[in-house]
DNA sequence: TTGTAGGCGTTATCAG
DNA sequence: CTGATAACGCCTACAA
């Protein structure tokens, strides 16, 4: 492995200037610059960015913790991150961390150890709680599902407007006994989006039934095990408002695995409008997030705090989009 | 931040007793090393990694390059790959490239630069083609798919094989015209699949129509053109063999979209038995493929390269299983 | 414009 | 068993 050293002596001139040469050729003489570029190419140097990160105290390494790699909304987020990330010199350690909290302070620690710079957290965690912070920003952001009380900056949807939007559309074809599919209890995620359906039907003037709130896990499986539960409670819901895609499609398996159409006998809904949602059978109503956004944002913003740049809003919400498609009909 | 001669201060020793307390407890006396402890715990020392990588000469960190996150086949090996290295205390540095090549070696490059000690290359292309690694092997691995006179450990499938399976329960199934929708064209994974799907008309004494073969790009999107293309074909297939399962739910999307059945008019298998395939309607016949065994087996096929042990097989094979569920039945 | 030299934090070597 | 010291490869005052 070729060093600056090498190069130097090749060129017949000091590594100080060969360091300069590459870092700013413009302040070495032409004939310097020219013999040394000439030694760079016949060495076939490359920097060791090991030894400049470890003196520039930077390694542009970013850790990204997700819950889980196999979900396509983190996939497509994930994509807007590394492509970001790259675009700014930046590269992606991937994290992939099961939700456990433990997994999360382990990678965390990334930061402190100095193998990454920040953290991007797509889960409503601070693996930072225990450390001390005091002086310096927290080198984290916190994007798709954001703490209550965020030390850092954040980037997320209105989770709250989206589900209203979605739950009035719902209230809008004539459904008055609609079903809820949750993600996890105590996610603040889920808490908004059930205060938006809530706020949809005490606006048109529905009684909330407790009943009708069933947690999953966002995979098609529990999605399919939820509307079971549904199906089978008296006063069956004619509408379901999962809260993702995924549950959505394993509630829609469910709803026909008992005999009954989508949307004749029972209206299905999702959340995030992933690929497949729109090859579903029927292709599914949902609330389009512009997933790569939230990657890029998060992005930005880690690289603002991290740089010390703060211009920059630090609580940056996302637009949704309701995206009506055949899985959702009137009442019957 | 506290570095090691902090500690070393604060314990009264050197700063090489301190290392050595960290690293090999057993060499130094009990009371010292008590005091070290003591001194790191209240210095809440933490080894800075970036100075370890850069004196040992490695980061410990792997590129992943992958076509695309969004694919769910892929997104489930990455997770093996993340879980693997993890494991074994490496990091992996994530790179969606896209497919292009100008990337890929963009990526491998980061190698040469010394972020990462090693590659895992999800496609068919060395990244490294242009390097000099005459002395030492090169730091790849070349898994799922994979090039035909590669340079590094593999880690696949016998495509041909899980192809002429799946094409032989389409023929026992009565299917004389099977169309496949292929990924794209020049691609060894491809090549392979079609000689199984072509072994098995053979066997079965069926001429070869390369009008039923519609290359696509694995995407549902994909899928579903192809798919459109073979309706509209004369002689059309009563079966869709599609090389993945995304394709397949693109196929089935446009065999409905035609007001033919599933597997009534026409049977659809797909490939890779993604979550999806047993949630779409009708749940998929497919090829099995464990996605997180790949990722692991690169992992330590690269690991194993990288450390200089190189008892395990270069190039594993890994098995698939048909599995046979609702979209595909007897000829009509 | 160019060279000299110190230091980033750690570990390994070599004395004591 | 422990301490002093020299690297690792690069960058940047500071000096010439």
């Amino acid at each position: 492995m070729s060093n600056i050293r090498k190069v130097a002596e090749l060129a017949g001139v000091s590594v100080a200037t060969v360091s300069r040469t590459l870092k700013s050729p413009d302040i070495v003489s032409p004939r310097t610059r020219a013999r040394v570029l000439a030694a760079v190419s016949e060495a076939d140097y490359k920097p060791n960015l090991m030894a400049v990160q470890f003196r520039s105290r930077r390694t542009r390494n970013l850790v990204v913790l997700v819950p889980t790699i196999s979900n396509t909304f983190f996939a497509r987020v994930i994509g807007g991150i590394q492509q970001a990330a790259q675009q700014q010199g930046y590269s992606v350690l991937l994290c992939n961390t099961l939700g456990r909290e433990d997994a999360e302070r382990g990678y965390a620690s990334m930061v402190t150890t100095r193998q990454a710079d920040g953290v991007i957290q797509l889960r409503a965690y601070n693996p930072f709680a225990a450390d001390a912070y005091a002086d310096t920003a927290l080198p984290m952001v916190n994007a798709c599902e954001v703490l209550d009380s965020p030390p850092c900056p954040t980037v997320k949807l209105d989770n709250r407007a989206a589900a209203r939007t979605l739950t009035e559309h719902l209230i809008d074809l004539g459904h008055r006994r609609i079903g809820m599919i949750k993600g996890p209890r105590r996610s603040p995620l889920t808490r908004d989006r059930v205060a938006g359906y809530c706020d949809a039907l005490e606006a048109a003037g529905i009684a909330l039934d407790e009943r009708l709130l069933c947690p999953g896990d966002f995979t098609p499986h529990s999605g399919f095990n939820a509307a079971g539960m549904l199906l089978a409670c008296d006063g069956r819901p004619s509408a379901i408002f999962c809260e993702s895609d995924e549950m959505a499609i394993g509630a829609i398996k469910r709803v026909k695995q008992a005999g009954l159409s989508v949307p004749g006998d029972i209206s299905v809904a999702g959340f995030d409008d992933i690929t497949f949602a729109s090859f579903s059978d029927p292709p599914l109503t949902t609330i389009a997030q512009p997933a790569e956004a939230f990657g890029r944002q998060a992005v930005s913003l880690l690289i603002d705090t991290l740089e010390g740049r703060c211009e920059s809003p630090r609580h940056v919400i996302l637009p949704f989009e309701l995206v009506v498609r055949g899985s959702t009909g009137s009442k019957p």
